[in-house]
DNA sequence: AAAAAAGCTTGACGAAGGTCAAGCCCTAAA
DNA sequence: TTTAGGGCTTGACCTTCGTCAAGCTTTTTT
């Protein structure tokens, strides 16, 4: 069981699961290795899965009817991802998940998590306290990007994610602060 | 127990409780009432509660360095909030809650709602999925605000909540928006 | 190693929307 | 019924930031 041993140190933060269901869990998982620049989920396919970031680095994003990209989210090894509302209603996606590197992802299939969140009372807990705190974490993003400027959300951001700003092009970053490449390029230049 | 019927309704649309989980449910269970302009949650207060407004609205704001106020959410009936963040590790709240009517809320306790959480696996169910769900809608609010411009948000709140946009005052749903309440009215009386 | 693709920077310009200030309207209290 | 306060509107102005275009640098592919 080594090859899941990210994934199960990350659930034994929120609650101790046993041997028996660790084993029922795990054998609910999938490994999968995508190319950098692979998708992983794309607009009109449902999002199936959960997304488990085991190596690598992904971006989620939206492509808006001018062309444009706004990523969502921005994820490295020990993050989570999915279109959630596609993955929770089994309706088509209408982001697209993108592999920013050669990267390794766990997946468990929406039917499984929920038969299992339905036995097992800790998995349910797990997956119930992790989304709290991402729930509370989404929250906090939407004031940043209603209450700072530009400037401020781009020095906030590589202040917090020093390691995920260096990682990530910065078109990448300036879609998910909301700023164009431009501008991100000129607050730089300013020091 | 009638005095419990919108609450037990909404759980009832995700999971099933037997008599006993909701008589231990309801014990925890403190209804408070509270006038216009008042506020439920302060900064520098631990936000210890979850609340869910029976009757009234309430919204959450954050008042930033320059004393402007950046509206959170607008919660009408049968909607939770709290300061999540305060809530889960109880420290110290950095939002506002305030009463836009004279309100009906029940609220409860973190302890009791971790307690029982832990003891009740459908009651565990039901935050969860609903969370989730909470989730999904931050996501796309995200979204929203650095995809669109203040008049496509304005209008899609307009046509997506019709009755709170006209139950509660312009400014308030400006600040929610992101937009001035200046550029608000130009907007309206473009049309 | 050469060519192509992807990403970053800089400048000129313009539009969207914020700020400030004044006045109006409506509700609720005296 | 008058007055005060809260909320909304309108105008003038100005700042921020996005867009477009061109050139440069770095990475990837052949």
């Amino acid at each position: 069981m080594g090859k899941y041993k990210e994934i199960l140190d990350h659930i034994a933060r929120y609650v101790e699961l046993s041997e028996r269901e660790i084993a029922e869990f795990t054998s609910i998982l999938k490994t999968t290795r995508v190319k950098k620049r692979q998708f992983i989920i794309q607009p009109g396919f449902v999002s199936e899965y959960r997304n488990y970031i085991v190596k690598g680095a992904v971006r989620v994003f939206y492509l808006d009817d001018l062309g444009k990209e706004h990523t969502v989210s921005i994820g490295v090894e020990d993050w989570f991802f999915t279109d959630f509302h596609s993955y929770l209603n089994r309706t088509p996606a209408e982001y697209f998940a993108e592999a920013l590197e050669d990267s390794i992802i766990i997946q468990m299939k929406y039917d499984d998590v929920e038969e299992l969140c339905g036995r097992i009372h800790s998995l349910c807990q797990y997956f119930r306290l992790y989304i709290e705190k991402a729930l509370s974490h989404s929250n906090q993003r939407v004031i940043t990007n209603i209450s700072k400027t530009s400037e401020e959300r781009y020095w906030d951001y590589v202040n917090t994610y020093p390691q995920i700003a260096n990682r990530v092009p910065q078109y990448v970053l300036a879609s998910y602060l909301g700023i164009s490449p431009e501008s991100i390029s000129r607050i730089r230049s300013k020091s």
